[in-house]
RNA sequence: GCGGCCGUAGCUCAGUCGGUAGAGCGCCGGGUUGUGAUCCUGGAUGUCGCGGGUUCAAGUCCCGUCGGUCGCCCCA
């Protein structure tokens, strides 16, 4: 009894074209990586539940793929995330690494949530962690790589925005203003939140946190200005100072990072954006986000500075910053921004050398495997046809259709040694002995 | 977890007032003129997402469910 099966809710099926995308897309990030002198790792794709939960909290349980083996006593969850895999790997042999760490991954993470619009159950996320620095160095090179990597993708400072903020800075502006110790959290969800409220329900939540009352009108203006503040990264350090009343020194780990992304080049795709948050606790300074451009969308990376993260999980005191991109957002952007080929991948798919059509009858076709076999030896892609017909025509639309450079044409003349090659591209026909056929195909 | 819209061939879709399915394209095979074309010819794929209900009769109306999509909550 013949049963239809439907891919869970929130998964892909990843047919040739899409698996070319896809490899695309891992291509430019492995590749930024590596000339940043990260190295590559992966981890399990399930952990122990309790990995998750430690940092998170319970409530984070709703959210994840958990599971018990039938007849056993552990749970476990699929990833959600990579960080605690990294923590947790950096923390187990903490003591022989050689420091700085710079590592990155590409694994798939699971996350049980509803799917839309650049979010799925099953996604690929990019992670760069650079560990062992205290400095904004690694601000920089993990920014830097994200760039990078976009760059080769075709983007540029016109699509995509890097959004960068900090919590000391703002935690200095906040209390700078008035903002009581006990409400720097909640503070901070409402400036993570300002582009969802209207003005006024802003205005109340803020009265809410100690800015309100006559007394507080000045220093509501000023979280709001706190809150809307964005500004280039150029002369940001002066403009960080302006817009939050915060001193040079508060505002200082903030103008640093900003600094070295001049230095390297970067600032034209970076501002300051104040309202950048990142719903983690878990960030100790630097945090950032990358947006396309217009908003639109959900961010397509962000990350930050987690210096105590893994201590968190067993190791010693390890100064951190990392970042996360996912493909579903990216994708998105770059479908949106032309930089995608139009033909949904084909384009990306690996072009055959040559393709060849024996024309002959028995006589070519004995030869044909022979020729194959020697040829693929010598890593050339060589395909041939699979119909029965000698239809030279015919068999000249396959070899168009699967995007071979040549066609071999096995036909009378392989008595002599001989065939025809045909450059499909500049439709130049030649003939070529056999012996010199390898040669010929790679162009030498 | 909540809500809107959608679901007919591989794709795009048609299907009237309810009368148990069609087109185009694509795909696959064969033939002809030996060179990616043209022409001829043959073929396949559907429990109309799935299940139930109403009805003499359901692709069509109703309910549920699964999936897709967009939004809310959340967003590591």
């Amino acid at each position: 009894m013949a049963r239809e099966f439907q891919g869970p809710k929130g998964t892909r099926d990843f047919y040739p074209r899409d698996m070319a995308l896809r490899r695309h897309i891992e291509a430019a990030w492995r590749q930024s990586s590596v000339v940043h002198g990260f190295e590559e790792i992966d981890g399990p794709t399930f952990e122990h539940l309790e990995l998750y939960t430690v940092k998170s909290g319970e409530g984070i349980v709703s959210e994840l793929f958990s599971f018990r083996r039938a007849g056993g006593e552990d749970d476990y969850a699929l990833r959600p995330e990579f960080t605690p895999t990294l923590a947790r790997m950096v923390a187990a042999k903490a003591g022989g690494l050689p420091h700085p760490i710079k590592w990155f991954a590409i694994p798939s993470h699971f996350r049980a949530e509803r799917p839309q619009r650049g979010r799925l159950r099953e996604f690929l996320q990019w992670n760069v962690d650079l560990l062992g620095i205290d400095g904004p160095q690694a601000e920089v090179e993990v920014l830097s790589t994200a760039i990078v990597a976009l760059e080769r993708l075709g983007l540029s400072p016109a699509d995509v925005r890097v959004k960068i903020s900090h919590r000391g800075v703002v935690g200095a502006a906040l209390r700078s203003l008035g903002v009581p110790e006990e409400r720097t959290a909640d503070a901070f969800a409402l400036l993570d939140r300002r582009d969802k409220l209207d003005a006024a329900s802003f205005t109340a939540r803020a009265a809410e946190i100690g800015l309100g009352g006559t007394d507080g009108e000045k220093a509501l203006e000023a979280f709001a200005r706190v809150a809307r503040a964005r500004f280039p990264a150029a002369d940001a350090a002066q403009a960080v100072c302006a817009a939050t009343n915060c001193s040079a020194a508060d505002a200082a780990p903030l103008a640093a990072v900003l600094d070295g992304l001049k230095a390297s080049g970067m600032d034209e795709w970076c501002e300051v954006d104040l309202g950048i948050v990142r719903g983690l606790a878990y960030y100790t300074g630097a945090v950032f986000e990358l947006h396309e451009a217009s908003g639109g969308e959900r961010a397509i990376a962000g990350g930050g500075r987690y210096d105590g993260l893994v201590e968190m999980f067993g190791g010693p005191r390890t100064p951190a910053v990392g970042m996360g991109m996912g493909d579903v957002v990216l994708a998105l952007v770059l479908r949106d921004r032309g930089k995608l080929p139009a033909d949904d991948g084909e384009s990306l798919l690996p072009r055959p050398d040559a393709f060849f059509i024996s024309a002959e009858g028995e006589a070519s076709d004995r030869l044909l495997p022979g020729m194959l076999s020697s040829l693929r030896r010598d890593g050339l892609h060589v395909r041939q046809s699979y119909k029965s017909t000698r239809n030279v025509g015919k068999l000249l639309a396959d070899a168009g259709k699967c995007r071979a450079r040549m066609a071999v044409i096995l036909g009378a003349e392989v008595a002599e040694g001989m065939v025809q090659v045909k450059d499909l591209d500049r439709n130049e026909q030649v003939m070529v002995a056999v012996a010199d056929l390898a040669r010929h195909l790679r162009g030498d």
